[in-house]
DNA sequence: ATAAGTGTTGCGCA
DNA sequence: CTGCGCAACACTTA
C-alpha cells in the first residue's frame, strides 16, 4: 500500500537516481495499466530526458523533456532500478536508460503508468481531481476542508478529491492518535478534534517518512523501509491491548473498508 | 485444494 | 453530496 510517505520516498529516490537518464528503449507487457497505446506511449517517452520528480497523493509525476511520466502503484509494487543484466523476476513496464540501467515498475493489484504531453496535466482527471497533498495542509486550510461537510471522518480522509495521499493503512493510528472512531460525523467535531487529527496526520507521515517508509515496500535501490509493525499503536493489532487504556484493540468493518480500533480511546 | 481477504480507484446507482 | 457495491492486472492465509 502505498501511501503518501512511500510515494513521497520513491519521488526523492528518483530524483537523486535518474534525474538526466535518457529512455533509450521501453519494454511494456501490459498495455492495460497505460493510459495510451503502447504506440503512443512508446512515441513520447522514447528519447525523453528525465526530470524532476514530485509526489501528488499516491501518485508519482516525472517530468521529463517530451512530457510527463506519471505512476501510480496501485495496491503495491516497486520501482527498481537495476543493472539490465539483473532485472527483477516480475515485471509490468520496463524502461531502459542509455547507461546500461533500467527502471522496472511492477505492481501486484491494479496500478497506472501514464503518459502526459506537455502541458497537457490539467486534462489528467486522475491527477487533475485531487485534493492537496495531505503533509501540505496548513491547520487552518484543514478546518476549511472539513468545514460543511457531512459524512463521516474515516470517507472523508481517504477520498482522494478532498485530501490526497492517505490511504486504509496509516489510517488505523492517525485515527487512533486523534482519539477519533472512523465513523465519527464530521459535524459532530469540535475544534480542537480537528487540531489534534491535523497534527496526527502530520506526526504519522513525518515519523514513516524519517524512516524511509514501510517496510512492506521496496525502494529504488531494492531496500525496504523502517517503518513497519513495530511503529503501528493499533494498526493491525487486533487482540493485542490498547497502549494507552489497555483495552483490547479491534477490527471492525467501517463501510466498505475495515478498521483497527481501541474502542476505548476512540468512542464514538 | 478452494476461497476469502486485501493496501486503490472509478463508476453507476440509491 | 454521501454511501455503497462492484470490478479490475495477485498473492497470502485459513
Amino acid at each position: 500500500m502505498p501511501e503518501l510517505p512511500e510515494i513521497f520516498c520513491r519521488a526523492r529516490e528518483m530524483n537523486e537516481s535518474l534525474r538526466e537518464r535518457v529512455i533509450t528503449s521501453i519494454e511494456v507487457k501490459q498495455p492495460q495499466c497505460l493510459n495510451v497505446s503502447v504506440e503512443a506511449f512508446e512515441a513520447g517517452l522514447l528519447g525523453s530526458r528525465i526530470d524532476d520528480t514530485h509526489q501528488q497523493g499516491k501518485w508519482l509525476v516525472t517530468d521529463t523533456s517530451q512530457g510527463h511520466l506519471l505512476i501510480n502503484l496501485g495496491m503495491g509494487g516497486e520501482l527498481l532500478l537495476v543493472e539490465r543484466h539483473a532485472l527483477p523476476e516480475k515485471w509490468r513496464i520496463r524502461f531502459d536508460f542509455e547507461d546500461g540501467l533500467t527502471l522496472a515498475i511492477n505492481f501486484w493489484w491494479f496500478g497506472n503508468v501514464h503518459y502526459v504531453e506537455p502541458g497537457g496535466l490539467a486534462n489528467h482527471t486522475m491527477t487533475a481531481k485531487l485534493g492537496p497533498n495531505a503533509m501540505d495542509v496548513t491547520v487552518d486550510e484543514f478546518h476549511a476542508l472539513l468545514a460543511g461537510r457531512r459524512g463521516r471522518i474515516k470517507s472523508f480522509l481517504l477520498d482522494q478529491s478532498k485530501i490526497a495521499g492517505i490511504g486504509n493503512a496509516y489510517i488505523h493510528d492517525i485515527l487512533f492518535r486523534a482519539g477519533l472512531h472512523p465513523l465519527r460525523s464530521i459535524s459532530t467535531l469540535q475544534d480542537q478534534d480537528i487540531d489534534l487529527l491535523h497534527q496526527s496526520i502530520q506526526d504519522e507521515f513525518r515519523r514513516s517518512i524519517a524512516k524511509g517508509a514501510a517496510n512492506y515496500e521496496l525502494n529504488l535501490l531494492g531496500a525496504r523501509g523502517g517503518f513497519g509493525a513495530q511503529d503501528l499503536l493499533v494498526g493491525y493489532r487486533e487482540g493485542k491491548s490498547c497502549p494507552v487504556c489497555h483495552a483490547l484493540i479491534e477490527k471492525q468493518k467501517t463501510g466498505s473498508t475495515t478498521s483497527y480500533i481501541c474502542p476505548q480511546c476512540q468512542a464514538m
